[in-house]
DNA sequence: GTCTATAGGACGATAGAC
DNA sequence: GTCTATCGTCCTATAGAC
């Protein structure tokens, strides 16, 4: 899969200003990493992808890990923006620190709903969250950071239940694990069995 | 931790039949795949660890892929074993085509004991679960094979339930996503809260 | 400021000697 | 069955072209 130098397409010189290249190079490095995993793409291939040399890559990420980094957060900005749109509230409410006035279940039907249409963002990061289980890993603190934002954010729009903590680590990986099979296997209704599955986890922890 | 060239001790040349030293690879590259995971190690540190040649430990099993699909299968045999042992039944019933005559809260429950002792061979699981997504990865076709495997199983076992197919689903789901929320904080009790979670699933399909 | 060319050390893999 | 030798690729770093 991987090119060799003497297949590389002969490269149009075309300099581009910063923040555009980036940009190119984010997207490509997305679609790349999401159909090979981080460690099973080279910088060459990013390079190749947006026609200019592997240094030229380098030139604006510094290292593989820093490419990684710029990935990342720009999933972060454009999901949270959208998001909020969905559910009509503030993108205040989503990022660090802020506490959700939507329903659990609104919440996480919107968030399911959003990450259906991407199966190949979804992909990049269940990936990603399991390489970067290793401390070693580039992406350990992003990942370890969004562990605990995710879980706080889940337990505040859990703040109506008998047992807020615990619902959230429920919810949290019941929506990672069905995100896996539906994954290996597109047929599953992801929406649908979502909301079975979340009905289930919340019911029992609901006050009346 | 990678060792160079110089530093490495001058072996011992012992031959040995293959079926032994294929074992000991195996052995050897399960201890140090649960030590830096598959990413972090390399064919020459297994070498080390045998006492022969990179080449040498390629001749037995052909590509880095290789080595990876040896211990995959020789893990599975073991905890196979270790399984029917713990629930004191045939090991025929764990394996393909095998119905299974333990509760489905039996099963389960013995399952997440066994994992919870060996955190670093989950860990595995889940990064190569993950990016065995890929139909070009090789370990593709194993763990398509195991999650059809391992479906039927659940539901086999939740064959007195309402409805066995979603259950097998969703403890699969549930199971995976918990140990990935345990891999990243190992104070997290991880057979309490799979208790938890699956008499949440569970029991809304129940008849009674 | 943007990018190319080049070189270094480690890696996975292959070929052929013994 | 295991070795040595060799190949191509990987990431990184540096020098310098435009």
């Amino acid at each position: 899969m991987t090119s060799t130098a003497s297949e590389r397409p002969q490269r149009v010189r075309d300099r581009r200003p910063a923040p555009e290249r980036l940009k190119q190079i984010i997207t490509e490095a997305t679609t790349l990493i999401a159909e090979r995993g981080f460690w099973g793409i080279s910088i060459q291939d990013v390079a190749d992808a947006c026609g200019i040399s592997d240094a030229g890559v380098l030139h604006h990420v510094g290292t593989k890990e820093g490419l990684l980094v710029a990935v990342l957060e720009h999933r972060d900005e454009v999901d949270i923006a959208l998001l909020s749109q969905m559910l009509g509230i503030p993108e205040s409410e989503l990022q660090e620190g802020g506490g959700l006035s939507a329903s659990l279940r609104d919440f996480c039907r919107a968030l399911v709903a959003r990450n259906a249409q991407q199966p190949e963002i979804v992909r990049l990061y269940s990936v990603l969250n399991a390489e970067s289980l290793d401390p070693q890993h580039p992406a350990y603190a992003y990942f370890s950071a969004r562990e605990v934002w995710a879980t706080a954010l889940f337990a505040s729009a859990a703040a109506g239940t008998s047992n807020p903590a615990r619902i959230a680590r429920q919810i949290f990986a019941a929506m990672d694990g069905l995100q896996l099979r539906w994954l290996r296997n597109p047929d599953i209704d992801l929406v649908a069995e979502w909301d079975a599955l979340a009905e289930s986890i919340i019911r029992p922890y609901e006050m009346h």
